[in-house]
DNA sequence: ACAAGTCTTGAGAACGCTCTCAAGATCGGT
DNA sequence: ACCGATCTTGAGAGCGTTCTCAAGACTTGT
């Protein structure tokens, strides 16, 4: 491959093949209509000169800009990534969305957006319009923002809503909240606990609705109770702990808690050490997330798999093929798994 | 603001605010030499209309592309995001650059590039055409990758090159790991240890050297002894438990090690956990990174915090400033600090 | 062998912006 | 007041691509 000084245009590949513009072009874009013969002509010139199209001269000329946009709030973005605190989604998210993304021919790029504030539709709108993407990828609890819905409705651009089951424009993806939640508590039924307790997220995301339910439905198939064995942090560390405590001075039978973070999980275990209760002998504990902190806790926890990654992948997907996503499009539900670690185990006979 | 159907270009505003396009031009980029008044109309066109320069238009029209494009290891990164590692560099580097970026109006755009194949010239010279962005910051091991910065220097765009302090183009920045090795060391030897080990990364990565060589030094200093007290590992858990394992059987009177990584210390801890040593009363641990899986290992673990936040922000503004690259930049340091938690402690007794 | 397609190729405009350069307006010094 | 210098504004070209549309080369059916 040739070194290349000044930034090689498709003119440069049509001069070198002896061909219009034109067909280079088709030739790029796989287009129909090129003579076999024309078409390695071309594609040997455009070896030889190592020619890549520029994306910016592609979006100009009115085609694809071959970019998803991926929203992320951005006040609890910046606060996890600060103070380290451990949540790998943005991690997961670009990197699944990246490597989608590039096996398609496109870019990701990351946007964060402050929900509480009023300039959300000022904001987007600018970074839309900056931008122009293809396609955009949003997640909780930007999901089902009215205000951002309506703008990318408007602006007729795809868009995915992660954590969203509700009707309305944009595909909707859910990582089977309802359901592992349910799983999670079964499986600590199974193992014997009566008094399962839930800290829960708040109340925004839909998604820890959608926890609680699962976790409800379980415990009315078994007869379980679940009157005072409900508490609701923020998915912080802190508010792990205040409702870890709260819990446990209220149920004094509580055996088990699940946790719709890691974070609040880890809290729940400090609580649970200093109070000299075993995990998991006096204690289970199943958190939501499966972050990287979670395998290396003392004991290692076991947790809800939340398939991020996956899930923005399928988003991308999703957005690449275009569905004309008029028309209700289908809920995606990308199954969340259990990963058993050691913070689970039969309940304690207490006769 | 109007609700807009279809994109405002620089035309629309013009139009409305009854001006050429090139005075709207000149007040989007603050040029100088328009009339107070003439701007504050244009301005008020703008913001009635809602309009935002198209970066691609900008890009083509010859000016800046405002991207920064940063350049990860691709192999190394996706075996840290699928195992969920707990590596957070990407999540660090990532915001620590998109809000530097933001902040000038520039964008961030993360490649992942294979180091080892021999396509890293073709990989990286398409994303450079594709995206040819303003500037490229590199990380290890990729900052000394010689084909990587003569393809950079050779097409003229500034880049970066974090943990890196050879001379040649390029910005060079480091994190100071020479003097945090040092100060850890000290550290340990303040305390009363006289066998420090260290499990060093692997000797691609310059800043691996750089470690070792303050732990010499500090060692050095106080005359206390270095061999057989160094292992070398890969950064990873499994190879920590290895290197951990060769330490502690080769000395007998280890009471201390740095590990190069979270992982690797994490290693070790449990390798100490396996023969009845605690931590930090038998054995000190520090590691370096500060990933925030080291908050909830029991014990919480000392580590120095690697400021690659704050190191790809420096970067970025760097490349912003487009310091004429040319001419040796002077090695830009960001220093690494200390954060004590619960596993160092006095070296125990033993006369 | 001829009209009526179908393939293949190319010419030229258009995308939204910034650059260069020139023209008109304003200013300062004598 | 007058002339050159400086400010302010605008017209037009050009960036690299794709789109539309038309022209020429080949087919095919009768």
């Amino acid at each position: 491959m040739a070194r290349v000084r000044k930034t090689v245009t498709i003119r440069d590949v049509a001069e070198e093949a002896g061909v219009s513009l034109q067909t280079v072009s088709r030739v790029v874009n796989g287009g129909p209509n090129v003579r076999p013969q024309l078409r390695d002509k071309v594609q040997a010139a455009i070896d030889r000169l190592g020619y890549v199209p520029s994306l910016a001269a592609q979006r100009m000329s009115g085609s694809r800009s071959y970019i998803i946009l991926a929203i992320n709030d951005r006040e609890r973005t910046l606060a996890d990534w600060r103070e380290r605190r451990g949540t790998d989604w943005v991690d997961q998210m670009l990197l699944g969305g990246i490597l989608t993304c590039s096996k398609h021919g496109y870019r990701m790029m990351v946007e964060l957006v402050d929900t509480h504030s009023d300039h959300v539709e000022r904001e987007l709108g600018a970074a839309l319009s900056a931008l122009q993407p293809d396609g955009v990828i949003l997640t909780p609890p930007h999901s089902e923002n009215r205000l951002i819905t309506e703008l990318l409705a408007e602006r007729r651009i795809p868009f995915a809503r992660i954590g969203s089951d509700a009707p309305g424009p944009g595909i909707p993806l859910t990582m089977g909240d309802e359901g592992a939640a349910h799983l999670a508590t079964t499986r600590l039924a199974e193992l014997g606990h009566r008094n399962i307790a839930m800290i829960a997220g708040p109340s925004a995301y839909s998604l820890s609705g959608w926890r609680i339910e699962g976790w409800r439905r379980a415990l009315a198939e078994r007869g379980l109770p679940h009157e005072g064995l409900l508490e609701v942090g923020d998915f912080g560390y802190e508010s792990g702990t205040r409702a870890a405590r709260a819990l446990l001075d209220r149920n004094p039978d509580c055996t088990a808690i699940i946790a719709s973070s890691d974070q609040m999980a880890l809290a729940a275990l400090e609580v649970a050490r200093d109070r000299g209760l075993s995990v998991p002998h006096d204690l289970s504990l199943i958190s939501f997330d499966n972050t990287p902190i979670v395998r290396f806790s003392q004991p290692p926890l076991t947790a809800i798999d939340q398939p991020i990654a996956e899930t923005v992948s399928r988003a991308v997907e999703q957005l690449i093929a275009r569905t004309p996503s008029e028309g209700a499009a289908a809920v995606i539900e990308v199954a969340a798994t259990l990963v058993e670690r050691s913070s689970t185990a039969p309940a304690p006979d207490r006769a």
